[in-house]
DNA sequence: GATGCCTTAGGACAAGTGACCTAATCGTCA
DNA sequence: TGACGATTAGGTCACTTGTCCTAAGGCATC
């Protein structure tokens, strides 16, 4: 049973994806709905409103991810090597339409948009997460900086797909992403082991 | 002697930058000019061919700052590293408003716009000239990879200082890059010399 | 001074936007 | 059955958008 108000964020969370916060009208997500336009006002007074749910949704099912990956990944190397792999499953939505979280933020920062903070905290779901991972494998002074590192090293790789549309740059960037956790881990295992 | 049609094209590609294409609207470029919004039909046809416009100003500008940096390094290094210190001389543009570079692409994307190809092109002549860097220095094989990666990694800081605002992230990764160029210099002259 | 071209102002236009209201419908419970 | 609250359709509102037209201004040349 999803509710009327859950289709709606569901499509939003697509439309807003595939073309942009502002470039989504409201009739956009309500025509694929079958429903009228008007009606959003019950469920939503603003369009604000909607963008928060649907940050609200990413952020929970990234949790949701994030914790699926725990269960998945017996190291902490498998672990971050899931992280790394969304890349590689994704990859045809980001050569279309880059990272959803980095194309949000970059969208929000531009218009200046107050839900711009939250958004942010899509980052730090995934930063936050890959720096547990990288303690529990004996990493434990430069764990932060180490996932952010991560972070940006993928942020570019969806940066490049999407301008190139190039299936060869994202493999080989995630070979090498691998190697460079590998390499990280073992050195600092060796360094305090 | 800035022509008409000249300060059209600066402020839009001010206003494209810190606002995007689509949410800069023709009345904003037109305001700051003294011009009224109706006679830009007599320098341009459509907001498309401002926008080709724009790119065509950035390309040769990127193509003029490459051609300066040759000059200004006397090293591949020293010339690598006039690319890898945008994200600091930039530093406060890029935590405001993104790679202005990355962020056009990003949103041509979404729109499904023509000139997205044109874009890229901004990406190539980057990639291009420090795939001549790589050479030059000695790196034959991979210095296509090495240059794409590289223009990777400052993607990625960028989108993360964009959304954090974080002036130690962006000198951290400055550092690690400038190092990692380094690195693969040194390690492929001692291979092949 | 008169001619003619380059340039500009100002407004009109249809289309689309988000916001908002009201009347009708639906399902549920008494 | 009747009533009531939850939900929806349909339409209006003021506003902004890009596009486009027309009349007038500016300016050099003859």
């Amino acid at each position: 049973m999803s509710s009327t108000r859950e289709r709606i964020v569901e499509q939003a969370d697509v439309l807003f994806y595939e073309r942009g916060y502002e470039a989504a009208s409201l009739a956009d997500i309500a025509a694929p709905l079958g429903l009228s336009r008007g009606n959003f006002y019950y469920h939503f007074k603003t369009k604000d409103e909607i963008l928060d749910a649907v940050i609200d949704l990413r952020l929970s099912r990234t949790a949701a991810m994030l914790t699926a990956w725990e269960a998945e990944g017996d190291t902490p190397l498998a672990r971050i090597t899931c992280f790394i792999r969304i890349l590689i499953r994704n990859r045809a939505k980001i050569m279309s339409w880059g990272c959803p979280v980095g194309t949000l933020m970059s969208e929000l920062s531009k218009l200046d948009h107050i839900a711009q903070a939250r958004a942010a905290e899509l980052f730090t779901l995934f930063i936050d997460w890959l720096a547990v991972q990288f303690r529990s494998a004996g990493v434990e002074r430069d764990a932060k900086a180490l996932a952010t590192h991560l972070m940006g090293r993928s942020q570019g790789v969806a940066a490049l797909a999407q301008a190139f549309g190039d299936d060869a740059l994202i493999e080989a960037e995630v070979a090498q992403m691998t190697d460079w956790v590998t390499q990280q881990i073992a050195v600092q295992s060796t360094d305090y082991s």
